[in-house]
DNA sequence: CTATGGCACGGATT
DNA sequence: AATCCGTGCCATAG
């Protein structure tokens, strides 16, 4: 990929420098660190700089002066999010790398993270060092559910140390994301979705009741027996199950970022780690969002003055080999400076137009296509496929998608139709389906609310006449 | 006869 | 140029 001439007239150079920007711009931040790490160690005219960190907020400040969040007009608009650079090392988890190693057949960075790897990462700033080989045990000790396959008392037998201290590393392993993971049971697993979802907006509390008492009547849909149990109508039982079933998973590690649809025969989960990460600055609905752009170092990347100043002494054998290697590293500093302003500018478009989706989710989607941000940020559309492509990003809610997410063009229609659905008293079909879509401004062919059902895994009407619960296919 | 899923086509998107 | 997506038509299951 990288491309050399003997003779490097200007041409040439420009069309390396379009051809590098363009690869490093698809390459997520975990491909892009190992691409500059190889060059680092073989390019001697290349210089990492190391970057300060705000005296205030200790937040690492990389190729800006000021911190991007202290140092912010006061007041700033809530649609004005705060977009900055951020190293790798530092996102989420501090220092979270270093846990991988905890973690027996894992020794490079993996390109795809399995789910220990990604749920390590997130618990690792918040564990004990002498808690890291009990979370190990436990995250090697997940079904493909997500559930633990074996009694937190073996391992804390195994470990020699109280069972108190198992369950506090597995209270906070299942707090991350997937949220239940961890639990040794579906029960439990639900119960800390509740216990979370409670946080932020309020529960029904007979769902609590439900979860805790009469699970085998809840996953049998025995909503009669429910109703009386919980000392409610049948129907309010219902509701309790519906509420369960839309908002809860009792399988953590399924349906995360659904790859898991269209019956293929390896249900394979992925994990990425964030190539941007969204947060609030503070709790309050209208704060502004602060947007953090990966980037691989903490620190950057520029050519070695000193190497540049030898450059005209260089032993006669030498001379072309370090004209060359100062070539390479300027051509990779300038790519690197231009992916990094694009990818800061796209995110900072993305905050602004999908602010309402990133704080309140799917039905909030506006659709928007790659073409029109490429007008928007008057760069070719290929620039924002590229930048798009293969990047993942963390919500404030926790969840990571892949950014192409926010240019899903039907998201908004299909979580429209799940409304729908969970909120029918008799079964819809789908061309009754489509006339209400309509109605809510959703224009969408018979055919099509066919197809958003499919990718919903939603069964066809006349096999929900008893609502049937989503969970294992 | 009705509701649904498969296949294929054309236009939009990447 | 390749791919994705919504849609229409048609076979078929219920």
């Amino acid at each position: 990929m990288l491309i050399q001439r003997q003779t490097p007239s200007l041409r040439p150079l420009i069309t390396a420098h379009l051809a590098q920007t363009m690869t490093l711009l698809g390459l997520s931040v975990m491909e892009l660190q190992q691409q500059i790490d190889a060059e680092l160690a073989a390019n001697p005219a290349l210089e990492l700089v190391e970057g300060r960190r705000c005296p205030a907020c200790h937040r690492p400040l990389v190729g800006v002066e000021a911190c991007p969040v202290c140092s912010r007009p006061p007041h700033l608009a809530a649609d004005e999010p705060i977009v900055f650079l951020s190293p790798r090392q530092d996102f989420r988890v501090g220092g979270g790398v270093a846990a991988v190693e905890d973690l027996p057949d894992d020794n490079a960075i993996p390109e795809v993270q399995d789910l220990p790897g990604y749920v390590l990462r997130q618990v690792a700033a918040e564990l004990r060092p002498e808690d890291r080989p009990l979370a190990a045990h436990i995250l090697t000790s997940l079904d493909d559910d997500g559930l633990l396959a074996v009694p937190p008392a073996e391992i804390a037998l195994y470990h020699r140390v109280p069972l108190a201290r198992v369950n506090d590393v597995l209270r906070l392993i299942q707090r991350a994301d997937p949220l239940g993971v961890g639990s040794p049971s579906p029960q439990e697993a639900l119960l800390v979705q509740l216990e979370v979802l409670n946080e932020t907006r309020p529960a029904p509390p007979l769902a609590f009741e439900a979860v805790r008492r009469c699970m085998d009547l809840l996953s049998r849909h025995r909503y009669q027996e429910l109703g009386r149990a919980l000392g409610v109508s049948s129907a309010a039982a219902r509701q309790v199950a519906q509420f369960i079933s839309d908002n809860l998973n009792p399988y953590p590690a399924r349906a995360h970022w659904g790859e898991i649809r269209s019956g293929d025969s390896a249900p394979v989960n992925v994990y990425h780690e964030p190539d941007v990460v969204i947060s609030r600055l503070e709790q309050r609905e209208d704060a502004p969002l602060v947007v953090e752009v990966a980037t691989p170092l903490a620190g950057w990347l520029r050519v070695n003055p000193l190497f540049r100043e030898a450059l005209p002494q260089a032993p006669a054998d030498k001379s072309e080999q370090w004209r060359l290697d100062l070539e390479r590293a300027e051509l990779l500093v300038k790519c690197m400076q231009q992916r990094n302003h694009t990818l800061v500018r796209l995110a900072r478009r993305l905050a602004v137009l999908q602010r309402d989706f990133i704080l309140q989710g799917d039905a909030y989607l506006q659709p928007i296509t790659r073409a029109q941000l490429a007008q928007d940020l008057g760069v070719h559309e290929s620039t924002i496929s590229r930048a798009v492509s293969d990047k993942a990003v963390q919500l404030p809610n926790g969840h990571i998608i892949p950014m192409s997410s926010f240019f899903d063009r039907s998201r908004q229609v299909r979580t429209a139709l799940k409304m729908l659905i969970s909120q029918e008293t008799t079964a819809l079909n789908d061309n009754d389906l489509a006339q209400l879509l309509s109605r809510q401004g959703y224009a969408v062919a018979r055919r099509t609310v066919a197809k958003y059902r499919a990718m919903e895994g939603i069964l066809p009407a006349h096999l929900r006449q008893r609502l049937p619960a989503r969970g294992a296919p």
